[in-house]
DNA sequence: GTCAGTGCAAAGCTTTTGCAGCGCG
DNA sequence: CGCGCTGCAAAAGCTTTGCACTGAC
């Protein structure tokens, strides 16, 4: 058991570097090809979301960035991930209700959401066998689809009282 | 075909008349239950969402409300709201981004989204197979999942260009 | 008659837009 | 060295709150 954890969490920070990596580049590289130039701040964005697993609010990605240092505007963030989203690059889910939060979009990082009924907080996760049959769903509505979003609301492992 | 989209139309029909009556007064008689009373603007908002066959923002509720000679402030729509889902009577669905839809909550008729990326219009679908599968990964994760919400996004048949 | 419910108006938030100046390419 | 990017501030929504008054029970 406690192998199987270890093997786990070594494979996450794996892929995390690999991904944080790989990730930030394309988004940069893409960016760039699209005509667009680097600027500090947009820079900063991309660089905090390759570097994040799960998804932020701008507010989060704001405050973050602000504690590292960088005197970043909070328009600026808004610009860079409404850029980002646009190229395909992020994803903008509205989970929370009153924010927009956001995560870059990593094929091979799919994933959906567990959000907690008590405490907000949102957890990724991973059911190859969920996605499959998406798939198949997707296909029966007859529709061309692009994307979908699984949203999974419970209480957490904190909250629950066994 | 043509038998099968007429049948189809009729239980739909049967479905929304039957529905709208239960659902509406079920949400009637929990309120009182809770020790509410039924003014006005509630109550309208309760028949309109009872009536309602998909979801709808808070501002299109008030916006045909008032279109229907009732003199109801935007204010008493959202604390309506807030009401029925604190009651689990409605379910606020953050799909749009900029604004919240809500819907009744009817188990009865469980459905889940199609938003087109285009025009922006929402569809609702069925699939029960989807459900079992989305049951059987919610064992899975370990939580005790109270609700799932699913968006599947695409051009609509009006939007889409073959 | 009491007090929950209501409409209006003002405030609070998140997000967007305007603008002058900086700095990437 | 031009024009795209940036930070600040103001504006623009959506949603909530304060308040006096109405009407349900």
């Amino acid at each position: 058991m406690r192998m199987r954890i270890s093997l786990t969490f070594t494979m996450g920070i794996l892929r995390a570097k690999v991904c944080r990596v790989t990730w930030t580049e394309t988004a940069l590289d893409s960016l760039r090809s699209g005509g667009h130039r680097h600027g500090s701040a947009r820079r900063a964005v991309i660089e905090l979301l390759g570097a994040e697993a799960c998804c932020a609010s701008a507010q989060e990605i704001h405050d973050r960035l602000r504690s590292g240092g960088a005197s970043i505007g909070i328009a600026s963030v808004y610009r860079a991930l409404e850029l980002l989203e646009a190229a395909g690059l992020v994803q903008r889910l509205d989970m929370a209700g009153d924010v927009a939060m956001y995560e870059r979009v990593d094929p091979s990082q799919h994933h959906h959401h567990l959000v907690c009924t008590d405490c907000g907080r949102v957890e990724a996760f991973v059911d190859e066998r969920l996605e499959s049959a998406l798939r198949k769903a997707e296909s029966r509505v007859g529709f061309d689809i692009e994307a979908h979003e699984v949203v999974l609301r419970g209480a957490c492992d904190d909250c629950r009282i066994d």
